[in-house]
DNA sequence: AGCAAACCATAACAGCGTTATGTATAGTAT
DNA sequence: ATACTATACATAACGCTGTTATGGTTTGCT
């Protein structure tokens, strides 16, 4: 006999109504259990089960959820006519994003990382490489940078700071770093100093 | 009444004991568990509350001894005269010792942040500051350079390659791009670009 | 209409961290 | 030496966790 509240939905609806309890708990930082997951949708235990195959799967799924935020906070920014400024603005949006979901950002990064989790993080990583591209183009960089080598390396300064800031020691000042060690990054790679700084500085504005 | 293997130890050496293995454990990738950890060493469960106030208060303990060790490993460099070659031997040694220790290095960051956590990571940082206000010294660096935002901005480099390395989706090989990344933030300090690139390159070696 | 598969509520299970209780030990004052 | 007190900790129980088993309900296909 089922409860009168019981609730009857369709897999996916059931799908993203357990991810996104998790991340509205993750972000009131309620501790997230099983049955303090379920408690209150109508839906019972064995649901988790059904559609994730237990709370590891759970967790993977919101990971998931993390990066394809993280994508579309990414996606809103438009290319302009500076790359480089570009490039400092998709360093601006990704620790922003850090820092307004410190938690979820968190799970993002702190489990056993299986393909799923490579493939999502690739996609991000996709976006630095092509606005890379676009300035090596644009003559900003030099002919021998390897877009993936620098953009690579512009993700390690976001995730460097951003993991240090919003669950570590650095206070959030901390974050502000990321304008001059962009730029020395960008310099390196062939980029003319002064204007170099500018570009950084409008994309973080 | 007491078991006949019981074991009866002073308070720093229960506490040591307890500490090393749970290190051990986590270097044995074992998961570890109140009654894991304790099993066999001849001290009871309670024995965790004793010493360490509960799990938390162990985790808190392992984490220490990470920086600990830590501390060590970057103590063991003995200085040269040329102090950016330091900066990037301690580099080298920071993801070295995460390379080695993944899992304590994870146990060290996936935490929130205390007071005493802050203190034992400010001990870590301090040694690059100092090796930062030496290379200034040689005029090495710029005058107006802060010698704590250089040396934090190293670390942050360091923690960015470790953290996504070890416990992340990029490749072993990753950890190479400290030496771009290092010289770029050094010459963006005010170091002769060449000098500078022998100097990390050295370090790094 | 009948059948097979999916769905999932309920309940039981082992393991977890923690707390409670009482006994043995260590140290100190008498 | 004796009595007292605080510490150390073995044992057991408690409430929680994720997981598995079971069986009834619902759905969709034939």
């Amino acid at each position: 006999m089922y409860s009168i509240a019981m609730v009857r939905l369709k897999d996916p609806a059931v799908r993203s109504l357990l991810i996104e309890r998790a991340a509205q708990m993750l972000r009131a930082r309620e501790p997230i259990s099983l049955r303090s997951l379920v408690d209150g949708t109508g839906v019972s235990t064995m649901a988790v089960y059904t559609y994730f195959d237990g709370i590891d799967g759970l967790w993977k799924a919101v990971r998931q959820e993390g990066f394809t935020r993280l994508s579309a906070v990414l996606d809103r920014l438009t290319p302009t006519t500076d790359p480089v400024r570009d490039l400092a603005a998709l360093g601006s949006a990704y620790v922003a994003n850090a820092e307004a979901n410190p938690d979820l950002y968190r799970v993002m990064f702190d489990a056993a990382v299986d393909l799923e989790d490579l493939a999502a993080a690739d996609a991000t990583l996709h976006r630095l490489v092509e606005a890379v591209e676009r300035a090596k183009t644009d003559g900003r960089f030099a002919d021998d940078t390897e877009p993936l080598d620098l953009a690579t390396q512009s993700w390690v300064i976001g995730h460097g700071l951003a993991s240090l800031t919003v669950a570590g020691p650095l206070p959030r000042e901390a974050l502000g770093y990321a304008v001059p060690m962009l730029t020395a990054l960008f310099i390196s790679a062939g980029d003319e100093p002064a204007r170099c700084r500018r570009s950084v500085a409008r994309g973080w504005g």
